[in-house]
DNA sequence: ACAAGATATGTAATCGATTACACCAACTGG
DNA sequence: CCAGTTGGTGTAATCGATTACATATCTTGT
């Protein structure tokens, strides 16, 4: 194996000091224009690559940022780690990646990313986390360089990024009115999650706020999968008085939903009209294509890590309870369709 | 901040040397009984973690892989990304991630994880890589730690993980041939792809050897996505002579074909036969569910990373030329059926 | 012309774990 | 009883970059 070169090989080369280079290299304002070019040279004669390991020792840095999801398999956070992603590469971060179940099975602890210098801050997309794992983390010295974004825990002061959820389901439930349906059902996400419960509670508001009647039935509970959809959708088939339209609190739950109902023989949006929410891919090529409540997933990703870098580069600045609230907006597709009597 | 621990502040406790604290730790056998005991204790008291950056400086290894991706919001890799990490994990090796993309924008090089201890090895999941990039890793003094998955890259001695394309490309035409098809069209992925060539050519030869014509037209050139899936089909609309059953090299493509034909009121499998390749989440909720060839993503993902985990830990056994390729199997579901003159 | 600063560079300690080597004690076998 | 082995532990060098501090040289203003 070739043995690469250091620091001192470098010095060497261009007749310095360690430090010089170390300078020149991190901070080539204060070494002068001469000494640059002759470290530089010198630097592409020994084909000079930092060794990360040393650095982060001495500077007690990792240079990555942990991100925890949920599930891996799940695609839904793809696109959020895109973004979170460039970012990261933008600011010559690296990105590590685990998921709950994992650290869980490994018997780690999520704060020891942070305490033995693997990560530099974590970003955690899942809300559901154990109880006591989040009591750990409240209390860590390094608590201040934790962030969620998506979803969020009740009752801590974690920074935080996620979409309007609220408005979301006001938005959704507006464009059902506007097209004169005055019967809605919804099908929720898990019972216990932050954002089931979230748009439910703002579609409850809000069809009252439009005087509208709403019989606890129609308050489906899913889980945002597919599968949950397609059992939303016999529910809905069994109803004796059908709402004539539905909010799915997911795009996949509305995609099972309509393929269910299609296997019946019921078609969208002449039988019922359905508004998902996300704007996954998927939603734009789903037939019919998918009216939905889009958020910016890229957007999300890239304003959590931002936010994250914050932090861990001015850790002393106080970004208690700092949260970002992204804007959702309406896209109309196939889906919805006026009421007609 | 509180400052944590070290391996002194331990020894100190525990009244023994550093040396025996590390040995305790990494090496337990070789010391007694009552240091163990001892170190244990002092290890609890003190709350000691273990500083990464220290051990990896030490060592010269960072206990991490980096998985390449051609891009981070693709869904078809986020299972293969599961069977990677639960296996790294269970290791103890982390997972760092990076796309093809932003390695090329951030000016990095691909090698360099390699070299300054970011990584121990390097899994890609992406073929069609620079030409450039891939001959400075052929040369690369640590390219024995870089294996492909999925993809590869013709006329390399990169070792790679993949599924029987040819099998595959095979069994889907043997079973569109025992419904009695006889006139089948196949949709390819991207034109230079090395799956799509594969399962091409296997697809011409299995035509040949059954004896069927093939019209060079029924060959349709598409790039794996819902989109060239849609357009695939208007080109079938239009053949005078319709294929009555078609292979798509993906399954994204066979959905999005399928979704075409029902806008213009054509149904599967009433109208053709459709079956896809990969077996994704979403091809079993489709409607009507899809036939495909299935592939283990999940096995791959554990394969890739147990062979490049074998090179890392024992660089000088000869791995040259390893190469997996994991069986597919064939899943019937109900894109496909009898053909009925 | 000289004190006071600014600028550029070098010296050497430091981050915290690992491990080659040395050492000592206890045991074994002839 | 002693040479040789085994087992357990300590000493100290080492990995490679960063940076506080010291030093040397050059400006600048009065």
């Amino acid at each position: 194996m070739v043995k690469t070169s250091t620091l001192q090989d470098v010095a060497r080369v261009a007749n310095v000091s360690t430090a010089t280079v170390s300078r020149t290299l991190s901070n080539p304002d204060v070494v002068s224009e001469s000494t640059r070019r002759r470290v530089s040279e010198a630097v592409k004669v020994t084909g000079y690559r930092i060794n990360r390991a040393a650095r982060n020792l001495r500077t007690q840095r990792s240079y990555s940022v942990l991100v925890l999801l949920p599930d891996l398999a799940n695609p839904f956070f793809s696109t959020i780690l895109e973004g979170i992603s460039s970012h990261l590469s933008h600011e010559g971060y690296s990105l590590l990646i685990a998921s709950t179940k994992q650290i869980h099975e490994s018997g780690e602890r999520l704060i020891d990313y942070l305490d033995d210098v693997r990560a530099d801050g974590i970003i955690i997309l899942d809300g559901s986390l154990d109880p006591q794992v989040v009591e750990m983390l409240k209390d860590a010295p390094q608590a201040n360089r934790i962030l969620f974004a998506c979803e969020w825990i009740e009752g801590t002061k974690f920074p935080s990024v996620r979409c309007q959820n609220r408005n979301g389901a006001r938005t959704a439930v507006r464009h059902l009115y506007e097209l004169d349906h005055r019967k809605i059902a919804h099908v929720t996400g898990p019972k216990e999650n932050v954002l089931s419960i979230t748009r439910k509670e703002a579609f409850i508001k809000e069809m009252a706020q439009l005087n509208l009647v709403l019989k606890p039935e129609w308050i489906i509970i899913g889980d945002f999968s597919l599968a949950a959809g397609c059992l939303a959708a016999k529910t809905w088939i069994e109803f004796k008085e059908r709402p004539t339209a539905v909010f799915c609190a997911s795009d996949q739950l509305a995609i099972g939903f309509i393929s269910e109902l299609s296997r019946h023989n019921f078609k969208v949006p002449r039988d019922i009209s359905v508004i998902g929410f996300d704007d996954i891919d998927f939603a734009e090529q789903f037939i019919p294509p998918l009216t939905s409540i889009r958020q910016d997933r890229l957007m999300i990703g890239k304003t959590a890590s931002k936010m994250l870098m914050a932090r861990i580069i001015n850790p002393h600045d106080d970004h208690t309870n700092d949260t970002a609230i992204l804007p959702i907006s309406l896209v109309i597709r196939e889906s919805t369709a006026k009421y007609k009597t």
